[in-house]
DNA sequence: CCCCATTACGTAGCACGTAACAATG
DNA sequence: CATTGTTACGTGCTACGTAATGGGG
């Protein structure tokens, strides 16, 4: 007898679901005696129990199931290698693409970019997962989504492939009657005067624009924060105070009842970077993707990144390499 | 629908058996139209040919095939190791240790160190495959064998983790009426006038012995080659020549009947090595095996040669590290 | 003309669903 | 008593074996 890929999904959706066969059940579309069978009989065929049982309850998973259970997740990441070159191979145009993103990315950046791509590859299917960057990369790991886009949080997954893809700084939005109006360039002490309105921590490069005025003693009152720039603006308008917004989020025509202030010199710029989970085939129209995003990053350069042990030696890869920037 | 394991068991060893399916059948104990039906099953899940057909025959691998085929590999390797993690944990001290060697070692060398390892592992069913050095190492790479332990032709195969286990070189064995008899260090030069006994090339550090004669512009006339030390001394007793074998080969008892004179200062010393597939689990007693054969194999070094990403990162490990010799 | 892959077909086994049961908090 | 895992049981599917078919070198 041979183990069975099913039984690996079981054991793995199980111990997602915090040991709750039931629940693993639900996730399945399967039924919860059908798993409970399938991994006794697992555990049979292998000789050891992955699962402490304590009464009618999984307690805890056995060391031998954590061996085990990183092992049968390596399987079928493989299995699914293979499904996917498979389609590659038996139709090169025409698959899925799935983009987690944040707000900024999906509503400022990415609309031209996808209409590109969906003129070249009109059989490629797209799904867009909107989260926060935490959420996204969490997506790009496990493998909801084929690539995460964000500015923040991605470094925390190890197994991602992150490249950057393009810098960018912040605008200073006002109401036309602002006092700020009338100063052309206005320093971070005056900004600070004034109450600010802009993202909420975690998003769209909020820690460098804390850094900023953290570094010179300033200490602004953020009256109101959101994940998107739209939000932003909306409160701004309502004169809440100065909108302070990635530079890419403002646009000269829908936007033009509000002054845009470049901010270039006040902030350090942010990176937006694209990642994917470790060890993933990559479809042909993927690098395309990856490609009309960022133009630096062409398919040569994807797969040395690929090659890299680790997140130090991708960087390395990228030193001196001009980034386009907003 | 989910591919199946068995499938891609079909797929490799039809492959490996040159695309012939009723060879692959028979390896596998199943039948022909059992293994064409599922391959075609997969191929059809999959939606691409893994094989290309010329009218009734598999003519070659198509272009998906070589890149599937791999990763089907890769999944069974996985699948194995899970099984032996398994076996590892139901029972630390029961299990198999298949061990692929030369006639020298296995005759010489290993005795003592079996008889060790069989006292202290009773419920360890041992196997020896005995071959060409180029043998076991395919053995090993494949998987038929646990390790490999051979002086010569292990560092072809790049997916084997091999460490050097102790440096040895060789005696000149002469019949007692023999004219070398009365000298007690022979030079090169003085052994090149003489028939030669030794072993075939590509055998127990062969190389080193002609890189030595042919440094000094010598060439010995070999008469007689053998892959064991065994034949080669049978032929010393017929008077067939002088017969050069490794030092470990001679037994005081045994070979009483000859003369040994060591050659220590004649020829550079060769390593033998033990070596087995990278990524593979090891098991308790293949680590204290390990340590038994070369004390400085203890399981903190072994771990890291593993984490070695090439060869050449393993031999760093080991240089300054004194090695037992014979 | 032999070799080999495919097709056809029957069967044994197994995965999975429903329902009943047991145990735990 | 509600939740959860296990046992019991039936069924539809499928993997695999045997036999027959057909194409190539």
């Amino acid at each position: 007898k041979i183990m069975k890929l099913q039984q690996l999904r079981y054991i793995l959706e199980v111990s997602k679901q915090n040991l709750n066969i039931s629940h693993a059940a639900e996730a399945l579309y399967t039924s919860q005696p059908g798993i409970s069978k399938q991994i006794k009989q697992l555990e049979d065929e292998l000789g050891v129990e992955l699962f402490h049982r304590s009464g009618k309850h999984l307690s805890s998973v056995t060391a031998a199931g954590e061996a085990i259970l990183p092992l049968a997740s390596e399987m079928l990441k493989t299995a699914n290698t293979i499904k996917v070159v498979a389609e590659e191979f038996s139709n090169q145009r025409q698959g899925n693409l799935s983009i987690a993103t944040t707000h900024t990315q999906s509503r400022y950046v990415l609309p031209q970019i996808i209409k590109r791509f969906m003129n070249t590859y009109q059989d490629v299917a797209l799904h867009m997962h909107q989260g926060t960057p935490l959420q996204i990369a969490e997506m790009a790991a496990s493998g909801v989504a084929d690539f995460a886009i964000a500015t923040e949080a991605l470094a925390l997954f190890s197994d991602l492939i992150m490249m950057p893809c393009y810098r960018w700084n912040r605008a200073i939005l006002i109401p036309r009657n602002h006092p700020l109006a009338s100063i052309s360039a206005p320093s971070l002490e005056e900004i600070a005067r004034h109450p600010i309105v802009t993202y909420t921590f975690g998003f769209t490069g909020r820690s460098k624009l804390d850094d900023a005025f953290a570094q010179k003693g300033l200490s602004p009152r953020v009256v109101f924060t959101a994940t998107d720039a739209d939000v932003i603006k909306t409160y701004v308008r309502l004169g809440l105070g100065i909108g302070i917004v990635a530079r890419m989020a403002c646009d000269p025509v829908s936007d033009a009842d509000l002054i845009a202030i470049d901010a270039g010199h006040l902030f350090a710029a942010s990176t937006t970077s694209i990642g994917f989970r470790r060890g993933t085939f990559l479809r042909g129209y993927m690098y395309d993707f990856m490609e009309m995003f960022a133009p630096h990053l062409n398919r040569e350069r994807i797969d040395l990144a690929m090659n890299c042990p680790d997140k130090a030696a991708i960087d390395k890869l990228f030193i001196g390499i001009p980034l386009p920037s907003y």
